[in-house]
DNA sequence: AATTATACGGAGGGTCCCTCCGTTTTCAAG
DNA sequence: CTTGAAAACGGAGGGACCCTCCGTATAATT
């Protein structure tokens, strides 16, 4: 009576389900406002639930900024095929970047819950790497096979740029102010082939 | 007798002076193990003082952080001008961002903790601003003088860049790595004019 | 030695973390 | 529809921290 493996899995309980999603709404909201280390209870009083069955959802605090994190992940990396078919390599790339750029904008508070994540447990990074990077490979290739930009960099290497860029910005004009320091890195990717001391391709 | 220079104020005390300098130490200590996040009860009890004692001379986290870090950033700024007196233009721009991405390598785990502190106290991003815009200004201004570099990029951006790209790496070669990028980026800035627009209008 | 400005230590009230377990709800078999 | 048990729920409770407050101790000055 004891083990079938394959069997006879009860159907998940609608409140479960219910209460998960109340959370990851209400973690959202609650880690938008407060930074990453806003309080879990608040988050369980604003989801409405005992703060058991947020432990429960959630053992850790990481893995309440993965499940968060993990939507938007999927969306850049979604992005990426898209501008790679309407868009010329170069321009697709610098396109990409800038929402990467905006995305971290919008959700800046936790992206800094990230930096945090990240430096503890590692699965968030793993995936993410390997979702974006498999997206930026595609833009990067494409680019480089049309000669637009040198060969030798790789994905991740880009990847790190934008994020690390993108963590800094305190000021007023943020994301202008970004976007141009992304726009020199990628100026500084183009210019690999050895160029002409005095040119510049008009 | 001794020195009355402007006021009649007493000598701070002795035992003062010696438990910030503990302070400062068993900080430093635990927060190099534990990252900012370390418990400050702990860093009293290493210290040999009282949690009353800490909260005195550090009425914050970030007070901590700052006379700690503060140390490094003068170091930092103070090799601008030797590099600035010793090298040629643009490479004593690209070997000072090298070492500032060494001294970040060295002291990674505070400067995880600064990436916190500046998020609520702006003061330590204003001192350090201050003093390593200052310092990268000079070289910045000056290999531009020389036409090495394009005239239109601050000296903040700069360091903006640095920063973030320094903050990003987790992997072995991590040093490598992000000396890579700063290159790239420098490269950037090398191309003397940007290109005419053909991508972006956002 | 006496005075007094300063600094010290740590108790105390509050928040948060996370676990544990008795109670409630949901599913599905009869 | 009943009913029993699997699955989920809520929140009390012990421990760690945060930070304030204030009576006590001590260094500088007279």
């Amino acid at each position: 009576m004891v083990t079938d493996p394959n069997k006879a899995t009860r159907k998940p309980r609608a409140d479960s389900l219910r209460n998960r999603e109340r959370l990851l709404a209400a973690a959202a909201e609650i880690f938008r406002a407060g930074g990453p280390e806003a309080s879990l209870e608040a988050v369980a009083r604003r989801a409405g639930v005992g703060i058991g069955t947020l432990y429960r959802h959630f053992p850790t605090r990481e893995a309440l900024f993965e499940a968060i994190y993990r939507r938007e992940v999927e969306q850049l990396a979604g992005l990426a095929e898209a501008l790679a078919k309407s868009e010329p390599p170069f321009r697709a790339l610098r396109l990409w970047l800038h929402a990467g750029v905006r995305l971290t904008a919008t959700k800046r508070g936790m992206l800094t819950a990230l930096t945090l994540a990240i430096d503890k447990s590692s699965e968030i990074y793993a995936f993410s790497s390997a979702q974006l990077t498999l997206a930026l490979g595609v833009l990067l290739r494409r680019a480089s096979a049309a000669g637009e930009v040198r060969g030798d960099v790789e994905p991740e290497d880009v990847l790190q740029a934008l994020v690390g860029l993108s963590l800094m910005g305190r000021q007023e004009d943020w994301e202008t102010n970004v976007i141009r320091l992304v726009d020199i890195f990628v100026d500084g990717l183009r210019a690999a082939a050895p160029l002409p001391a005095d040119a510049v391709a008009g």
